[in-house]
DNA sequence: GGTATTTTAGGATAAATATTCATGATTTTC
DNA sequence: GAAAATCATGAATATTTATCCTAAAATACC
C-alpha cells in the first residue's frame, strides 16, 4: 500500500481544490490518485486531518480543512509556550528525512542548539541555528526516537502529552 | 408548539454553552427547554443555523456555530495582501530533496524568511536564513508546488510567466 | 536475528444524520 | 373569508459516517 503520509497529503490537496459533500466522492477521487482505501479508512483520515463539515451560504454540505493558522498549529504552540517557559524556549520538534527541525521562541535557537550539541549524541551529526529555528542533521539511519529522547532530556515535560 | 424562531434561539444558546457531538443529546436538552421535536426537525434546524461539525484537538466531534472568528480567514488574507507590496529582495527558488533554497538580494534573507514563517504553512517544517539564502525544510511528502504557491503569495509576480 | 508493540486497514455493522412523503398549520392573495 | 401557496413537522426510510473486531504490516525492542 502506498503509505498513509502521502495519502493524507493527497487528501489535503483534494480538499483544497474541491468541494465534497460526502465521503464516497472523495473515495473515488482518491482512487483516481492511486489510493484504493475503504470508507472507514477515509473516515479516520478525515478525523486525523480535522476536516470539518460546514454548510455554505446555499445550505450545501461542504468538507473543509481547518485553517491551520487559526486552529491547531498556533494554539498548540501557544499552549506549549505557556507551559515551557524556562526550558530554553523550546516550542516543537519535527522531522523530514534526515533533518530534524526544532522551533524555539524568538532568539532562543542558539542557546538551545548549544545545549543540544553538548550532549554529543552520535545520532546528530551537526546543528545549525538561526533565530528561532534549529536544524539538526541526523546520521543516516538514526532513529528519530533518539532525537526525541535527547530533547526530552533537555526540555522537561516534552512529549508528555 | 412553541414557534420555530424561539427554538432556533434556544438552540443557538445551547451551542454556545455546550459541546455536543451528536444530535440526540441536543434533542434531550431541547426537550428540557420545552421543545419536543423529532430528529429530522433538529437536522433541518442545524442546517439552517449552519452549525458545523469540527474535530477538536483531541479528535472529538463537536458542533459549533459559525461566526466565532474561527472561519473568517478571508479578512486575514486581505490584510496580508495589503502589507506585502514589495518583493522582499526575492531572487529565486529551487529544490533539492526535501530542502528548498531561496536566494535573495544581499541582506534580505532574514526578512523574507520571517515573512515565510508567518504563513505557517504545514508543508514547511522550518526555515533558516543567512545573508542572501534561506533554507526551508519541507515536510516529507510535501509538494513543491505548495512552496511555489507560498512564494507566489509573498512575491507578487513570481512564477507568472 | 527474533519477539513485542504499535500502527494501519478492511469487512461487517452500528450509529448518526438526511431525505422523502404525507399532513396539518400558517401566511398570502384576491 | 376562502383558495392557493408556503412552511413546519414527524414517521419511516435512505443515506452517510463511525466503530467494532480482526488481521496484517510496520516499527520498536532486545
Amino acid at each position: 500500500m502506498a503509505n498513509k503520509r502521502t495519502r493524507l497529503d493527497v487528501l489535503r490537496r483534494l480538499f483544497e481544490n474541491n468541494s465534497y459533500d460526502n465521503q464516497v466522492d472523495i473515495l473515488n477521487d482518491l482512487k483516481n490518485e492511486g489510493f484504493m482505501v475503504a470508507q472507514p479508512t477515509l473516515s479516520r483520515d478525515m478525523r486525523q486531518l480535522k476536516v470539518s463539515r460546514i454548510y455554505n451560504k446555499d445550505g450545501k454540505t461542504v468538507y473543509v480543512l481547518p485553517n491551520e493558522k487559526k486552529f491547531n498549529h498556533v494554539s498548540h504552540e501557544k499552549r506549549r509556550k505557556e507551559k515551557v517557559t524556562q526550558s530554553f524556549g523550546f516550542l516543537s520538534l519535527s522531522f523530514s528525512g534526515n533533518i530534524a527541525v526544532v522551533k524555539t521562541l524568538h532568539g532562543y535557537a542558539n542557546s538551545l542548539a548549544a545545549e543540544i550539541d553538548e550532549f554529543e549524541v552520535p545520532e546528530v551529526l551537526g546543528s545549525l541555528a538561526g533565530d528561532d529555528t534549529i536544524l539538526l542533521v541526523l546520521k543516516e539511519g538514526a532513529s528519530r526516537e533518539a532525537v526525541r529522547s535527547l530533547i526530552r532530556n533537555i526540555v522537561p515535560g516534552y512529549d508528555e502529552e
